[in-house]
RNA sequence: GUCCCCAUCGUCUAGUCGGCCUAGGACAUCGCCCUUUCACGGCGGUAACGGGGGUUCGAAUCCCCCUGGGGACGCCA
């Protein structure tokens, strides 16, 4: 039974490269039958927060995926401490009694292996001290001895090895008792029967002492498969810290992409199905992913003060929005314009479809039909190209007698102003803009008789009134 | 500093274990067309195999070196 895990710690808000992760992983579930695991891994109680363990939550539930099993990592530090203690017994772990470092103290330059002292202390002592109540953290103790080859067979990056000549005698329990993250997630992994561990390319080097502690525990090992890493723009890491909000998820929920756009966009950093296509529904993503897809080499996303989203993610989400269905659009649409109604929201929907890229962008594409009054504009605007204000007040005058009389449907509108224009021997161009400026405010706008229609008569009249006086 | 990973247009990528690549697609960008504006759509342009050595009849594709980038090295995860 194949079983994966999303191990994300509450020290922060859920960012796109977490995000990817959880897809990534949720989709290898969902392709081969598996169950997908969340598992909280809380336990630098220090850092933890109830604010982004909601962001988390948060964004996960946007994303709409779900999981099928969740655990929070601080309910099962008694099994980490027993796992500890194991590795301990067998003789692959001491007690070092070194002071912890204060936070002042400047690290120690190059590469820290071990304390000599600390691992040669006999078992005798070691124990005396500790039963003394001393505090220590309890260390690994890599073979050093015999040099040797640790081992990954990584599902993306193939063979990857280690000396253990390179790897420090890495802490499994802190002096304050509380499991490291190596510790709490290794043994975790294992009670969980975590076959198959998907995550950033950051753990690649964390993961020969994976290894190890598994070895030590006498536990199969499970399948790693590392993602290459979603940089920035400046190359380097995304990071939470160093670049804010823009990589967070709720912020690309809050400008208005939608759950697949996001997740299509995410997916395609990193990976790509092998026919090349791009614009993918949930489930032909489903159907497509493949750990051969995932690349070996790092993928940007390119955002910048101005535009925080990379302009591919902005393609993507428009693209995944003309294929909504019209009263799920408009339902997307109404929280982010304050007060609309939703019956007016589900007139305008198809006319700013292929409109927006976000949907956030209907509150600039359609504000005029959510107003009663329109908010000042330039006059200038209402003049026709190759005409002058004579010309305007001409159209919106013939056009106010037409829009007093006219059937207000589509084709009706259409032959009136049509021929109103003839009649006036101007363009339908030149008698259009007027129309628009007018009861739209601006030169770009949807289609006009459909805006005409869902403004309504006694809109329109008002409005193209209110344009004659300010000309 | 030590170790690990990576390297095709500005960006995301295709390139099935060397020849069909005078390197394909998408986004972005520029131009044209469509058109009552905007948008959509259609057509076209600019734009890449980091460098140097090999191997081979033949390399973007294999090997080595260099360079460049990233990551890890914590009683953070």
């Amino acid at each position: 039974m194949l079983r994966v895990r999303f191990a994300p710690s509450p020290t922060g808000y859920l960012h796109i490269g977490g995000a990817r992760t959880f897809i990534f992983n949720w989709l290898f579930a969902r392709r081969f039958g598996g169950t997908m695991v969340l598992r909280i891994d809380d336990t630098d109680v220090e850092r933890n927060t109830q604010v982004s363990l909601d962001s988390i939550f948060d964004g996960l539930r946007w994303l709409d995926l779900g999981w099928d099993e969740q655990y929070r990592q601080s309910d099962r530090v008694e099994l980490h401490h027993q796992m500890a203690g194991e590795i301990l017994a067998k003789g692959l772990a001491y007690r070092d009694f070194t002071p912890a470092l204060q936070e002042e103290e400047p690290k120690v330059e190059g590469h820290w292996l071990f304390n000599a002292g600390m691992r040669d202390l006999s078992k005798e002592e070691s124990d005396r001290r500790a039963a003394a109540g001393e505090p220590f953290v309890l260390r690994y103790r890599v073979p050093r001895e015999a040099l040797d080859e640790v081992v990954v067979e990584d599902l993306v990056y193939e063979r990857v090895t280690k000396s253990t000549a390179d790897i420090e005698d890495f802490a499994l329990l802190r002096s304050s008792g509380v499991p490291t993250y190596h510790m709490a997630s290794c043994a975790d992994d294992a009670d969980l029967n975590i076959t198959h561990i998907l995550r950033g390319q950051e753990h690649l080097a964390n993961t020969f002492k994976h290894v190890l502690i598994f070895e030590a525990l006498g536990r199969p090992l499970p399948q790693f498969g590392h993602l290459p890493l979603l940089i920035a723009p400046d190359g380097s890491k995304l990071s939470k810290r160093k670049h804010g909000p823009v990589v967070s998820v709720t912020t690309y929920r809050d400008a208005g992409f939608l759950p697949q756009g996001f997740i299509n966009f995410v997916c395609l950093r990193g990976w790509a199905p092998k026919d090349n296509r791009e614009v993918m529904s949930r489930q032909e993503l489903i159907d497509a992913f493949s750990l051969e897809g995932i690349h070996h080499s790092n993928a940007m996303v390119n955002f910048t003060e101005d535009d925080p989203f990379d302009p591919k993610g902005v393609w993507l989400n428009a693209e995944h929005l003309k294929k909504l269905p019209l009263d799920e659009l408009a339902d997307r649409l109404l929280p982010f314009v304050p007060g609309a109604e939703a019956c007016k929201m589900r007139q305008v929907a198809p006319l700013i479809q292929e409109r927006i890229k976000l949907l956030r962008e209907v509150a600039q594409a359609a504000d005029f039909f959510f107003v009663d009054e329109l908010p000042p504009y330039d006059a200038a605007g209402l003049i026709p190209q190759k005409g002058d204000a004579a010309m305007a007040r001409a159209a919106l005058t013939g056009a106010l007698k037409i829009l007093s009389e006219v059937e207000f449907t589509h084709d009706a509108l259409d032959a009136a102003l049509r021929a109103g224009a003839a009649e006036l021997k101007i363009k339908a161009g030149q008698m259009f803009q007027p129309i628009r400026v007018a009861v739209c405010g601006r030169k770009e706008a949807p289609p006009l008789f459909e805006t005409l229609e869902v403004l309504g008569r006694e809109t329109c009249v008002k409005r193209i009134a209110r344009a004659i006086e300010i000309l």
